[in-house]
DNA sequence: TCCCAGGCAGGGC
DNA sequence: GCCCTGCATGGG
């Protein structure tokens, strides 16, 4: 299968995602861990209140009432340890850039990296995601949706620096197509995984678009 | 009622 | 390295 055919069946079935979608690259990586096993609908709520309390900047969340924070994301579960986690985060960028998160943004990535992944609550997945969408960055963040998706191509047996890499490899280094393809299987997750959520093959099965079977033909055998 | 949602950390093996 | 469990709320 080529990648870049999926992408564009997928970018064609269902049009440009916009990912991520935050105001600020701040609110980009609170987005990032509130959205951990939750829906994004419930992430909304919270950044709208985080927002109200005027708490969506790095010093005003460091310097927060810790039960506060935690009364504002709490419907997106997880609430103390998300709370304490973005607060966490916040403090970092006061205490080593002096809340300015285009500094820390800017480091090399794989120095980034490594630094994201020594905070509480943010791992592989979380630290690309950040790297893609906040800092830039061509890296491909493997989502559970994105693991069930290539399951479906063979990919069953990488494990998540092997699926990264291969992902790509096959890819154009192009921040735009890395940015909707993450999104765009997200979307065919949500809209076509549902029912069957450990299917191997539900985007091959009858509730799938046509033209999307067609694409993914090749490999599937 | 049960299952799941755009994981992570800490433990055992 | 892989697998298990706790973390918690809200919607279908």
């Amino acid at each position: 299968m080529e990648i870049v055919k999926v992408y564009e069946r997928l970018l064609t079935e269902f049009g440009r995602q916009f990912w991520w979608p935050a105001e600020t690259r701040f609110e980009m990586m609170v987005g990032a861990i509130l959205t951990q096993r939750t829906t994004w609908s419930a992430v909304e709520v919270a950044i709208r209140k985080l927002k109200r309390k005027k708490l969506l900047n790095p010093h005003a969340l460091a310097n927060s009432n810790p039960q506060l924070v935690e009364a504002m994301v709490r419907q997106t579960g997880f609430y103390r340890q998300k709370a304490r986690r973005i607060r966490k985060l916040a403090n970092h960028l006061v205490e080593g850039y002096g809340g300015s998160v285009d500094r820390f943004l800017r480091k090399p990535w794989q120095e980034l990296r490594s630094e994201l992944r020594s905070l509480e609550g943010v791992g592989r997945e979380t630290a690309d995601v950040i790297l893609l969408y906040a800092a830039n960055q061509l890296v491909f963040p493997i989502d559970a949706y994105t693991q069930r998706f290539s399951r479906r191509f063979g990919l069953g047996d990488l494990d998540y620096e092997g699926l990264k890499a291969h992902f790509e490899e096959q890819m154009p280094k192009d921040l735009q197509v890395y940015k909707e393809l993450h999104a765009l299987i997200d979307e065919l997750g949500k809209k076509y995984c549902k029912k069957a959520p450990e299917c191997p093959s539900c985007i091959l099965s009858d509730t799938c678009p046509k033209n999307l079977t067609d694409a993914i033909r090749p490999i599937s055998t």
